[in-house]
DNA sequence: AGCCGATCGAACCGATTGGTACCATCTGAT
DNA sequence: ATCAGATGGTACCAATCGGTTCGATCGGCT
C-alpha cells in the first residue's frame, strides 16, 4: 500500500510533519541511537521519502535542530515578553520557564549541546553556537534594560546560569534547579546595576 | 612480531598504560567517532589485549571516563588547595585554572557531560553525575568556609556557573568565559555571606 | 478521464562496526 | 633452560548501518 488512503499528498506538509516528528525522537535516543530504518518507521514515512526531502541522515539532523533551536529561543523569548517590561521579572519568567522544562519527563538537557557532543561536525557546531547567541541576545537585551554596567558581561554570566543550571538538572537529582539559577540570576543582576545599592 | 622487544610484560601497567592514550583519544574524536580498530592502532595496542583488560569497548570507556573524572577533580581540588586558605582566593584559583583548561587547544568541553550526551547508557550517566558531585562537593566546602548562608545553594549556583562557563567556552569565540564565571562567583560569594554586607 | 508526481514497502548494496579465534613471539619467573 | 602467560598481527565473523532502487499505488491538477 503505497500512499495511504487517506493522506494529503504535499511536499512541504510532509517535510514538515517528518521534522515535526522526528524532533522528540532524535532528542530521546540520540542522533545515533537510533538508524534510519527505525526513525522512519516511528516517523510513519518511507526511506525515499525522507532521503527526497532531506538528502542524507545528516540533513534531516540539521532541520530537526534548526527547527528546535528556534523553538526554544521563541519559547523562552515568549515567556519574558508576556511577563512583562520589568527586566526582573522577565529573567524570573525565563527560570520560572526552564524549570518548568526540566521537570518534564522527557527531558535529557538542552538538545543542541547534546547533538554538538555527538555529532563533531561543523554544521551541527554551528547551529549550536547560533542557539546560544540567541539566548545570549535574549538576556543581553534584559540585562541591558536592567541598566546593567556592562549588559554584555552579565549576559554572558545569566548565558552560563541558563546553561549551567540545564546541565545540572539533566545530571543530578535535585529538582531546584530552576530556582536556584535565578536566585543567581538576581542577585548577578542588582549587583550589576549602574545605579549603586545604596544610592 | 606478536610482542614488541624492548616492552615490559605488566599487565597492570599495560592496562594503566592503554587508558592513559586512550584519553586524549577517545575526547578528541567522541566516543563513537573511532571504531576499535584504528583506536588499537592509535594506542599501540592489539585488539585481543584491549578485549582482555576491558572486555568491551564500552568497559574500556567506562574506565577512561573514570580515570578522568578523577583526575580533573583531583586537578580542581589541588589548584584550590595551592591557593592557600581564603576561600574567596580558592575560587579564583579554580576559575583561573578552568581558563587554562579553555585555552588549551584540544578543549572541547566536559567529557564527561560529552560521554553523557553519546551514551544514553545506566553507567555513563552514573559515572558523569558522580563527576558533579566532586565538583559540588568541591564548591560547597568553599561556601562554606566562606560563612555562606546557604552552602549547598550557594555551592549548587557556582557548579552551575563552573559548567555554564565550560559550556560557553566550548562553543562560543569569546575567550574570557571563565574570567566572566569568576567575576559571578565573586559576587555571589560576598552576596551570600552571613555577614552583612553593609554591617 | 488521464497524467504526473508523491509516497510506500521491500529488497538490496557496500561499508563499517564490535567482537572472536588463532598463532607466532616475546618476557619473566623458576 | 624451560614453561606459563602476555602480547601483536591478522584473518575472520555476523550484525548493522546509511543509502539506493524499483514497482505498485494513490492524490491532485488539467
Amino acid at each position: 500500500m503505497p500512499v495511504a488512503k487517506g493522506s494529503t499528498i504535499d511536499p512541504a506538509r510532509t517535510r514538515a510533519a517528518i521534522i515535526e516528528a522526528a524532533i522528540p525522537v532524535l532528542y530521546e535516543r540520540g542522533l545515533d541511537g537510533i538508524g534510519v530504518a527505525e526513525l522512519c518507521a516511528r516517523l510513519s514515512v518511507s526511506k525515499e521519502t525522507l532521503y527526497r526531502h532531506f538528502g542524507t541522515k545528516e540533513g534531516l539532523i540539521e532541520a530537526v535542530l534548526e527547527e528546535r533551536s528556534e523553538r526554544m529561543t521563541r519559547w523562552l523569548t515568549g515567556a519574558a515578553a508576556a511577563a512583562g517590561n520589568d527586566p526582573h521579572d522577565q529573567l524570573a519568567a525565563v527560570f520560572d520557564a526552564l524549570q518548568q522544562w526540566y521537570d518534564d519527563p522527557v527531558f535529557r538537557g538542552c538538545a543542541m549541546l547534546n547533538a554538538a557532543a555527538q555529532h563533531h561536525v561543523e554544521a551541527v557546531r554551528a547551529i549550536t553556537a547560533r542557539h546560544l547567541d540567541g539566548y545570549l541576545d535574549l538576556l543581553t537585551g534584559i540585562a541591558d534594560r536592567a541598566g546593567a554596567a556592562d549588559p554584555h558581561v552579565l549576559g554572558r554570566q545569566l548565558l552560563m546560569l541558563v546553561e549551567g543550571a540545564t546541565v545540572v538538572a539533566a545530571h543530578q537529582d535535585a529538582a531546584d534547579s530552576g530556582e536556584h539559577a535565578r536566585q543567581a540570576a538576581f542577585t548577578l543582576l542588582s549587583a550589576s546595576s549602574r545605579t549603586s545599592p545604596c544610592g
